[in-house]
DNA sequence: GAGTGGTCTAGACCACACT
DNA sequence: GTGTGGTCTAGACCACTCC
């Protein structure tokens, strides 16, 4: 007689999700350094091995970044290779190092219109920051964003805030609001440019652009920011690899 | 004295070299299973979790696909998984499964454009095929491509080819050429319909449509076909999970 | 039942980073 | 030197597939 077990996982999954609940309940925190592969092993009593499994899995998940010879830490959007990681969209020439920048134009509140609402996965009406921006290539406007956050997890997001601070919108959310952003997924259109996106972007109206919307997860596959953006690909492509 | 290695390579490495030297050279084709991992063991003079190693890695990489109870099986773009593997184009509603038809329009011979020979890592001048098609979701137009691919590659190939096969053209170059594609890289903009484009896909001119360009890898990263499409939006997008 | 991949363990040694 | 992750091995047992 053998035991049919639908929710049989191995043990590293197991241990991969005691991981994944101490990195949520904040035990360890964006950038630092976790135990040892052989400290976790004890603390959880399997072998070395397993934990080393469960730690791979997380590392190709981006979720851990392993240091040969430092340890294993915790990934960290505030890193410089992390930074832009969400990023796709290139220059047609020269440096992937010319970092964009983010300038805030507005921030308000409001209520999550039903578009909204589906995907953060809230209820309709809950009140939501609305934050817009542009993105930067070496002065030049190429990006605009409109960002949607629950406001409850944004708890004292500002303009103040957002105007000091000259590194990723990401990065910010981290270290304000110990939100880790895990994955993204986005839908991608052809739009032509309005009134509003023309004048941000300095194109003229009617110049088709990229359309690119955006919803960002966290740990446990929860909604935590959706975007719509407008991306000109004059001089720029957005870059993909498929495998 | 410590000896250093600049060339350096773990032995799962090798090991893995040595699986894909007999890939190349067709010792195992697409869809057949390859050796058990303890005949594979056997074979390179390792021990099983070595192989084991090489064999994560690459079907980490769309290259090999295990099969519990059955065995590593070479993966195939004859799979109907993996047939549709680089399109990223889905309608905005209903099934994922509704598979588009490829409609051949023509296919002719030419030299290599300056363009078209970077792309394809061949000499200016090289032979060339050209084959243009459209992708049709439920009958309706929605990709138009243009594919340039190396005429020594592709010996061969027929418009008569093209109208009786009715799959995915990787499929195709699989079977009739032995091509494996392994990866490729999309460069997407925004750009304006023209007399061409719009005719094909049945839209006004001046639509904003996605323009795709993409270069296709098989083994050891030779790039082996270049295509340049324009995509509908209307009713469908490009979908895209960052990780 | 026989064969395959999947999991788990334990131990040895290597490469690397810090100090 | 010490401690970390990285590689390699050998063996046991489990889960799945096919006969």
């Amino acid at each position: 007689m053998t035991q049919v077990s639908p929710t049989f996982s191995p043990l590293y999954r197991q241990i991969r999700g005691l991981i994944l609940q101490a990195l949520e309940s904040g035990e360890w925190r964006p950038g630092q350094a976790i135990p040892s592969e052989q400290e976790l092993a004890a603390r959880f009593n399997v072998s070395q091995g397993t934990v080393r499994k469960a730690i791979d899995e997380m590392a190709a998940d981006n979720i851990l970044v392993r240091r040969q010879g430092r340890g294993t830490y915790v990934a960290s959007h505030t890193d410089p290779r992390q930074m832009f990681r969400f990023l796709r969209l290139v220059p047609e020439e020269g440096e992937l190092f010319a970092h964009p920048k983010s300038i805030p134009i507005d921030c308000r509140r409001a209520k999550a219109t039903q578009e909204a609402a589906c995907a953060l996965g809230i209820e309709q009406g809950t009140p939501i920051l609305i934050l817009r921006r542009v993105l930067q290539f070496e002065g030049k406007p190429v990006v605009g964003d409109e960002i949607f956050l629950p406001e409850e997890i944004y708890q004292g997001l500002s303009m103040e805030m957002l105007q000091f601070w000259n590194s990723s919108l990401y990065s910010l959310f981290e270290t304000r609001f110990g939100l880790r952003m895990i994955r993204a997924q986005e839908r991608i259109r052809a739009v032509a440019a309005d009134r509003a996106a023309a004048e941000l972007l300095q194109v003229d109206e009617g110049t088709p652009l990229l359309s690119v919307e955006r919803v960002t997860y966290t740990y446990g596959d929860k909604p935590v920011e959706w975007r719509r953006g407008v991306y000109s690909t004059a001089g720029y492509y957005y870059l993909n690899d498929l495998t």
